[in-house]
DNA sequence: GCCCACCCGTCGGGACGTTGTCAGGACGTC
DNA sequence: GACGTCCTGACAACGTCCCGACGGGTGGGC
């Protein structure tokens, strides 16, 4: 396991360095954004401890730029803040987990092996395809750029439909997936959602029937 | 979206069934552990938000047996104690992520969200030979890169004879497989089937007779 | 060669299931 | 109490599916 800490800060970085070394864990340590990235372009890292007020590049970018990668590196993004703003930017951006300062290193250490553990989250966190975008953390859905007011259950019906990637849900799986144990199995509500879902999302239509099989999300086929 | 809680308290378990309602992540509660393997037996959760001290069976148990069934539910353990050797049981039962009480709900729907991005799903083999393509995962059939609209019967007759890669399939067996139970044995279902799906995928003919035997899938045999 | 049995493909038409939508009411929220 | 949300029940429109029937082809018996 290898890890890039990126922390201006030289007597943490140290201490964390020298924790991650007992641990086994081979550390590299940038002492800002620009090292850090350059470090990320040469080598492979498992994770990246990530402060985020580090100088030259903010650790958002940096973040921004390791999830672009696609090369699944986990990060865990550290903060001095306790604002839970930042916690919903840092995983908006696909962080995959977050430490405020002061932490204990031994945690440090417990979810960085709980984070590498996890295989790697193919999807980025917001959902975005055929000019819909569709943000978990906001709870907001976009249309060609324009805000979308949709409700609660055409939100969740919207995200299991977007994440399946372009396959078909059928409305069992859909009624599984979006609504809790107290749902008839029997009801038309999963219908009339779809359909009043499809009135707000407006033209062209992005989902689409299945006859016999269910919906599907995505350009039409051809 | 769909999570389980595990939480005794009452009062904590409707304030979280309540956030996450708003959020439009669909929730069940259960009061302690035996009901949560009872409801885990029954549903699928993206995600368990599990409370270590429930009562009948302890949350280390329903963790273990969560991570056991190996469906991938992702588990975030809340505890009343702050404690580091707590967090690296957890952590070492497979636990993704961990949470103190007093926490923050907004902070517990963001995390939860954070661990519940899945890797992309496994999709199921496309099929292709003879310039056909069937994608199951999408449900939709190519010849020659041009989209045919097939019917449910048409695409599970199709799926049934290019799964037997080019072997024949008697009708029996495209009645069995194709069909549901309760299917008349004399039926000549199958026949009109066939005869549409040749339509559907035009010239040159891809389904063949073998007399006597049944039917076969690909290129014409010399 | 003729007839017949048999198998297979196709057509029409009607029963059926599936889907989209509307109105209305229950429920929770502000 | 006003409002938005969600869902039940109903209905219409539509496509799908299959029964019955017919015709073409093939091979065997004579």
């Amino acid at each position: 396991m290898r890890v890039l800490v990126v922390e201006d800060e030289p007597f943490l970085a140290d201490a964390v360095r020298a924790v991650l070394r007992l641990e086994a864990i081979a550390a590299d340590v940038a002492p800002d954004g620009a090292a850090a990235l350059e470090l990320l372009a040469v080598n492979q890292y498992d994770a990246i401890v990530l402060d985020r007020d580090v100088p030259q590049v903010h650790g958002d970018d940096v973040a921004r730029e390791v999830v672009a990668s696609g090369l699944g590196t986990r990060i865990i993004m550290v903060t001095a803040a306790d604002r839970l703003d930042d916690l919903e930017t840092g995983f908006e951006l696909g962080v995959d987990d977050y430490l405020t300062k002061p932490f204990e290193l031994r945690e440090l250490v417990l979810r960085l092996r709980a984070v590498a553990r996890r295989p790697a989250a193919a999807t980025p966190p917001v959902l975005e395809a055929a000019g819909v975008r569709l943000d978990p953390f906001r709870r907001e859905v976009h249309r060609g750029g324009r805000y979308v007011a949709v409700t609660r259950k055409q939100f969740a019906v919207l995200e299991v439909l977007m994440a399946a990637g372009g396959g078909v849900v059928s409305a069992e799986d859909l009624l599984e997936r979006a609504w809790d144990e107290n749902a008839d199995p029997f009801t038309n509500a999963v219908r009339i959602t779809v359909s009043t879902l499809r009135k707000r999302l407006g033209e062209p239509g992005v989902i689409h029937t299945v006859p016999g099989a269910g919906y599907r999300f995505g350009e039409p086929a051809s």
